[in-house]
DNA sequence: AATTAGCACTCTCGTTGTGAGAGTGCTAAT
DNA sequence: ATTAGCACTCTCACAACGAGAGTGCTAATT
């Protein structure tokens, strides 16, 4: 990959700032008229046309203004955008907003999803946190009917499971009741790991609610497990660049898919990052339905111990400084919350 | 609202079965020759005329075809839509799916939101199931730091809530479970009135829990609380109606907003319906954004015990009779799993 | 050697025009 | 009451065309 001159990297920037603008490409001679250029439209077009050349550009046809490219927009972002913190008085109505809001992690999360939508005028994506070997807090054992028990679980960060399931006898309330409290007296602060390690239990009714225990404990690894909020897809249809709706129905198609959402997500999440936020810029090559679009994702949480994820889903037309920032700074939000409820 | 003679009706079923198909219009000649009619397109003109006259039927513009107005439409649902039964094998097919799927009350909803959606070729709408006057099971008060507090609430149905609260002073966790299982032992059964009608009790700190109990099971009435689950709405975006964008926003918003979505369940289940079926045809002159849409609601669940609805949202032009008979019967068996699980 | 003025050329986009096709309403005949 | 026939209307697809914006290239300038 070639370098850039100084004068390249400034075109590229106006165009991308240009470009995000108006959603059209951009000529030589507007370009210079319109910023006050201190080079003529030939000079502009001649870096142009290397430009065009080394990937960074692309003209629609020929005639026509100059458009970034994926590889343009990667390295507008890897190199040029400025990493400004959001404004003090965005940053205090947002925090504002969350320090209103009724307690509780859905409701956070859901408003994480709306604010993150309106700010990137974009279509959010909030994952709920998924908790990495977390201790168990208390089990509760309730009898449904006959063998069938529902079995409710509070994990340490306050996290609550359920499930039901058959025992392999009818089982009386107080029997679950007093198998739960064994349970809770010896298993309480233990991960399913160590509750697998330690397991040296004979009655088999006890076993089985074990290895129900343990099974709900360990689904947490698995991304599917939590809730995911979407906000703002309406933004997503009303750009420009989706005006008929055939072009819009690949990005909506993956948000509404559970299973490829969480291949991006799971997938980009892995990348290196700069500053912790990851920018997937036109699907890069792998997803096929994020053609036009980036996405920008963060995680969020306490790592290696409850983690979630947070971003936007827009057109590759984006203003990334902007809404880099965004993201990062609800991110931070959302972890902040989330360490102050797991703090004990 | 004059009658329709057979003639006209057998006609006003032709035009809404052939654009449901083809979402054209429907001309007089290429009616006659379609159905092989015993009457000359001369003669179907006249009829067009009048039924146009008296509102059933639209013309684009002039000289073009007929297209079913929400009049007509209304008129054809009413009176004209033969309620068949959803074929054997598709019953076989979805309900398969329902008995394979994992258990567990969201996964149902979930599957109910996917098949209805595929079924339907339309957006579909479930809304879990909320308890009306439905009783405590089980109370959990876990200390989670200080004076704060976790309740976890099991109603008879198996509906969990959490809710976390503040006390006026740092309390331990032996004395929540104290007064955890004496709540539990004077009040399980009890609805949110009765609790508060034999509250008599005299320990602040047991009185605050029961405030906050009642308030979360006094919320159940609140259609918000629910979770709902989208799906399909992909499909919609794939109407040709809604080829350009702009069209498909009003419906997308709609759905994206729940309060919206929420004044458009609650004020049409309210509406009488025809075999439990509601059908909302274009609004209604009530709400804009549903201009050329309709939308196909039932409820489902035990009777003023624990109920939730389901539906769909498609073009205006959309194969009625299957439609609601795949909703009727997506919403029976939920109902049926809901009791099942509920029986005791 | 880099920059710039000038110029011929290209391509889109909105407008206009045209003809085919489908459908209509009306009148007169059956 | 129905129908054949006819003149008329309106959309839609396609072609033609000019304005506008932008380009690449060459030759002159700094």
């Amino acid at each position: 990959m070639a370098e850039l001159s100084e004068r390249q990297k400034l075109l590229l920037t106006l165009i991308v700032h240009e470009h995000t603008r108006t959603a059209l490409p951009i000529g030589s001679k507007s370009m210079v008229q319109g910023y006050n250029l201190p080079f003529s439209s030939a000079t502009i077009r001649n870096e142009l046309a290397t430009m065009t050349e080394m990937g960074y550009l692309r003209q629609p046809h020929t005639s026509a203004g100059r458009v970034p490219t994926e590889e343009g927009y990667r390295f507008f972002v890897s190199n040029l955008v400025q990493q400004t913190n959001l404004p003090a008085n965005t940053r205090n109505t947002i925090s504002h907003q969350f320090y209103q809001s009724p307690q509780g992690l859905e409701n956070w999360l859901k408003l994480a999803a709306s604010v993150l939508a309106k700010q990137s005028q974009a279509a959010s994506i909030v994952t709920a946190p998924h908790t990495q070997n977390v201790a168990l807090k208390h089990l509760e054992l309730l009898s449904t009917r006959a063998a069938q028990v529902l079995m409710v679980l509070v994990l340490v960060g306050g996290e609550i499971r359920q499930r039901i399931f058959n025992l392999d006898e009818a089982t009386s309330q107080e029997r679950l009741s007093q198998i739960a409290s064994r349970v809770n007296a010896r298993y309480q602060g233990s991960t399913a790991q160590q509750i697998s390690a330690e397991t040296e239990e004979e009655d088999p009714l006890e076993l089985s609610v074990l290895s129900h225990l343990r099974d709900e404990m360990e689904r947490s690894g698995n991304l599917l497990t939590g809730a995911v909020y979407l906000d703002g897809l309406t933004n997503v249809l009303a750009e420009p660049e989706f005006a008929q709706s055939e072009q819009a129905l690949s990005p909506m198609r993956l948000l509404e898919e559970r299973t490829l959402l969480n291949d991006v997500i799971s997938r980009t999440v892995m990348t290196e990052a700069v500053g912790g936020v990851q920018v997937l810029i036109g699907g890069e090559g792998t997803w096929e339905e994020l053609r036009d679009c980036s996405v920008i994702l963060t995680r969020y949480g306490i790592p290696d111990q409850i983690t979630g994820t947070i971003g936007v889903l827009g057109p590759m037309r984006m203003p990334y400084g902007h809404t880099i920032s965004t993201v990062r700074y609800v991110g931070g939000l959302l972890s902040d919350l989330v360490s102050d409820t797991l703090a004990e």
